[in-house]
DNA sequence: GTATAATAGTTTAATATTAAATTAAATAAT
DNA sequence: ATTATTTAATTTAATATTAAACTATTATAC
């Protein structure tokens, strides 16, 4: 059975920039998976951990729009950090809707002790491309997050 | 509370580069979500249409190699895609533990329906990078999967 | 030829993920 | 001041996703 459909040049182009923009994203987040194995956190998880991390205490809308998930899935992964005692929920005292999540001692002390093997490893992942290649990496991902989000 | 850990600067230009990476992703995969909203598949249910559209009929195994997937999770969205017969499962003659998943008439005539504009979505997302920076884009997320799958 | 190891796919349990509907609260319009 | 609209988070239903254990089959070692 013949495909009909025949892409243009400029759409195979595209096609295949967004094939392997995904098959990178897809092969560094199983790694990412693997290395978390014994932390019993997963991607997900350790995503909302590094955001409060790096930023500090925010809204679930906020933990939403920086690691891109819906505010169902959010809700549902930071009751399992709950759980844990590795995060607490505050209610806003500006906005009795909203709540504000932040690391508990316990969610601090962990987060602190994954973190450098994490940067390791995707340092060690990325290494593969020269710092020029690193750069230019950035910059055209970033360019194209930007234009979609 | 301070955080602890101090990444170095080639730690800081990998992590970087990875959480762009990563939002370039993912924005990506949401923008295709809400574009195939209309016809009923998830993301992996078109995943896995494509790469048997694109390539022709393969295992489940070469499947799940194909788009990164588990062997558990690839039994489940192929028992979806022959619940809605999409697909058919045929057991290899040459090897009685595999199947061999291929598209059904019904299967072809709905990826071919719904490429095109897929092409047409991901053309015009990928159209905020020039030629040279998609040629760049998908030279350097090669190197990077090629590297870690 | 037999025993052992590896493999393809399934099943299980737990968690992730989405869209849509819902509730409570805040904001905007009148 | 009241009503309508929008918003933050939860819940629901369906599907996705993983790791690990399992069965049936194939490949390898002896």
């Amino acid at each position: 059975m013949k495909n009909n459909y025949k892409p243009t040049d400029r759409e195979s182009r595209s096609l295949g920039a967004y094939v392997k923009l995904m098959r990178a994203a897809e092969s560094v987040t199983v790694r990412v998976h693997g290395n978390l194995a014994g932390t019993g956190l997963t991607v997900s998880q350790f995503g909302v951990l590094e955001a409060l991390y790096n930023i500090g205490p925010m809204t679930q809308k906020e933990v939403g729009a920086k690691i891109l998930k819906s505010s169902g899935n959010i809700t549902m992964v930071i009751d399992n950090l709950e759980k844990r005692g590795l995060v607490k929920r505050t209610r806003s005292s500006e906005d009795r809707r909203a709540f504000v999540v932040s690391l508990t001692n316990d969610g601090y002390a962990l987060i602190d002790d994954i973190f450098p093997e994490h940067a390791r490893v995707i340092t060690r992942e990325l290494g593969v491309l020269s710092i020029k290649e690193q750069v230019e990496l950035a910059r055209l991902c970033k360019k194209l997050g930007l234009s979609l989000g």
